[in-house]
DNA sequence: GTTTAGATTGAGACTAAATCTCAAGTAGGA
DNA sequence: TCCTACTTGAGATTTAGTCTCAATCTAAAC
């Protein structure tokens, strides 16, 4: 599999845009981070390591990120959103415990189909989708 | 099938809290309204009604009429909640157009079916869930 | 190597959604 | 009537995210 790098700097080439080195520690801390992050997570963490970018770079480059295909944006139902890698991750959705706040994964090619079978009736191209599911997770539940 | 001002009154009253002047004010706004609707606008329109109530009991309010099931969150893909009935609706989710903003709803006993079936699996229990399909509508595809 | 146009950045101002604070007012049961 | 808990509005506050703009960088063209 073409390593995050490599395919972050040719989308940006169609952009007419250059890797620069504080895209390039975005990009390194983002792809360091397993699961769900948050832009401000990662403008912190790089600000704790003396690798100081600013929250416009990080935000704007977030947006590079999803834009190029190798993140993806997902609400969890918070204030805010959540970032996840999707290059070298298959698609899943999110079943959110709203008592301890745990996040579970799962993926169900059945329901993708049916999803597809939806948009194929309505004439509606898909582009993207996001499920959550809110309740107690197994831990949670009374 | 109730009236949603009885089905509040009682949601109330289990609660300790009363139909006050404003919160019917807010109840007939929001159920005045077809579709999908933001906290803002009822504010604004009560106040263009000469029936002020201030923005932080829209928002109060609004907290009560989801806990008392009446209403729910949307999550349309923008950068603030949306409400919409589910008294009197059937149970739906969405296809958001990115482009024109059109927003479809659509319902699949299937994939319901399925969801729960994920859930069982997990031990997870479900309150409520949210799909949204983003894309092009027929109109707005190429 | 210079020039130059366009890309890039950081600091901080700004916007907007939503929540919080708190003093003043209200309702209803004892 | 008294008391307590509920309710409200005005405006402050919080927080996520965007925008502005001057300074700097990049890379292609000369
Ligand atoms: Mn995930
Ligand atoms: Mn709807
Ligand atoms: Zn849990
Ligand atoms: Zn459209």
């Amino acid at each position: 599999m073409k390593k995050e790098i490599e395919i972050f700097e040719r989308y940006l080439k169609t952009k007419n845009l250059s890797l620069t080195k504080e895209r390039k520690l975005i990009l390194d801390e983002v792809f360091s981070i397993d699961g769900h992050l948050e832009a401000d997570e990662i403008f912190l963490r790089l600000k704790k390591d003396k690798k100081d970018v600013s929250r416009a770079t990080v935000y704007r480059t977030l947006g590079l990120l999803v834009n190029s295909g190798l993140v993806r944006k997902v609400y969890l139902g918070e204030d805010h959103i959540h970032y996840e890698h999707t290059h070298g991750h298959t698609h899943h959705d999110h079943l959110v415990c709203i008592k301890c706040g745990k996040v579970i994964e799962f993926s169900d090619k059945k329901i993708e189909k049916l999803q597809a079978s939806v948009c194929r009736e309505r004439g509606f191209q898909e582009l993207s989708h996001t499920v959550q599911i809110f309740g107690y997770c197994k831990d949670c539940k009374e």
